[in-house]
DNA sequence: CAAGGACTATCTATCAACAGATAGTTGTAG
DNA sequence: CTACAACTATCTGTTGATAGATAGTCCTTG
């Protein structure tokens, strides 16, 4: 992928994850980029490409980022909830997919199966982790919700108030999935 | 306040709930009244002092309608999760306060106030009916994100999933379960 | 009671700014 | 020569907001 696509979409994720779909004109990624708006065209034909195209690669590197974390430690809620972590206390502090989603009945068809298709892949992953669907469901909402109002109060320590239990209460999947693992162990931070 | 006002918030509050505050405008507002779009800024002059006034009088009604719930069943866990409960299988799905806690950063001062408004009284609600500051926080992220998740997903009955178990594990004190299992929304014009 | 003035609520008309999108042109690298 | 990547210029539509006109209502005051 080119650089300036790249960095097109670098910028559009960056205003995304501030003001949603309607927080981004093809203007200001242009200038964010230091190109003209019709040359962001030519990258992403529409609006709606270009949000989707993000939201795409947001939720590849989740994946990846989460696949790799989970080698250093196995227990999955603790991994995820450290994954949604590293977005409350970076300097967006919002997850590009939760702004989209929270308003997803006003987004395109392309980019709405887009936030959708995110959300899927992380309860999908937190079951094949071992979590039950009704736990999946809980510890992505909570996480996720944490998110939301750290942003709205306009403080990220918020996150780690509102996963502290989630934390604690919980211990790696019972039977072995795949192999040996390391530590099991609990209350660690 | 007069009819054509609250009409005016109600068209708002509406179209708030699905695309946030850049997901209306004032002649989408006139047109659902019926008035012309000189006649909004009459009552409201500024598009932030209209969403300011939503806001405000959601987290009002939200208040009192957990007060009045809070007569009936005395676990605030039990009734916060029924509370919205009713916003996701209400007809618009979202909470307005979490479509634009979302995207906070992106709000003119005077709505963002509101919304950070709206959260803070959730949760000092929540600490003053006896839950501790991190397990409000909690509860109300869980449930806040069970809202975006579910609509994200297209799927109300996703918002149930996320929830099974925080109304497993606490009960009241004197267990009293016979409350009854109505809805609880709201006003629908 | 009647006249005057102020207030309320709506309208028509219009503005400048900005939106997404398209067509056609230019420069450049292989 | 062609394909890519950027450009210039422009179109059409929408946005939030304002100005000014017009009725209707209400309160005061003579």
């Amino acid at each position: 992928m080119s650089d300036v696509k790249a960095a097109i979409m670098d910028a559009a994720e960056r205003r995304m994850q501030q003001g949603g779909f309607g927080g981004f004109s093809f203007r200001e990624i242009a200038a964010d980029v230091g190109i003209k708006s019709s040359s962001v065209h030519y990258h992403f034909p529409t609006k709606e490409d270009l949000a989707a195209a993000v939201i795409r690669r947001w939720a590849e590197y989740t994946s990846e980022l989460v696949d790799k974390e989970l080698e250093k430690d196995p227990d999955p809620v603790r991994v995820w909830t450290k994954a949604f972590r590293g977005t409350a206390f970076s300097e967006a502090h919002m997850c590009p997919c939760t702004v989209l989603g929270a308003a997803s009945q006003d987004l395109p068809e392309q980019v709405a199966k887009e936030v959708k298709g995110f959300f899927k892949m992380c309860q999908d992953k937190l079951v094949a982790e071992g979590l039950s669907p009704s736990k999946a469901a809980e510890v992505l909402s909570t996480i996720t919700g944490a998110l939301v109002i750290a942003n709205a109060l306009g403080d990220s320590a918020e996150y780690d108030r509102a996963t502290r239990d989630l934390l604690r209460h919980r211990l790696p999947a019972p039977a072995d999935r795949h192999g040996p693992r390391g530590r099991v162990r609990r209350r660690s931070n």
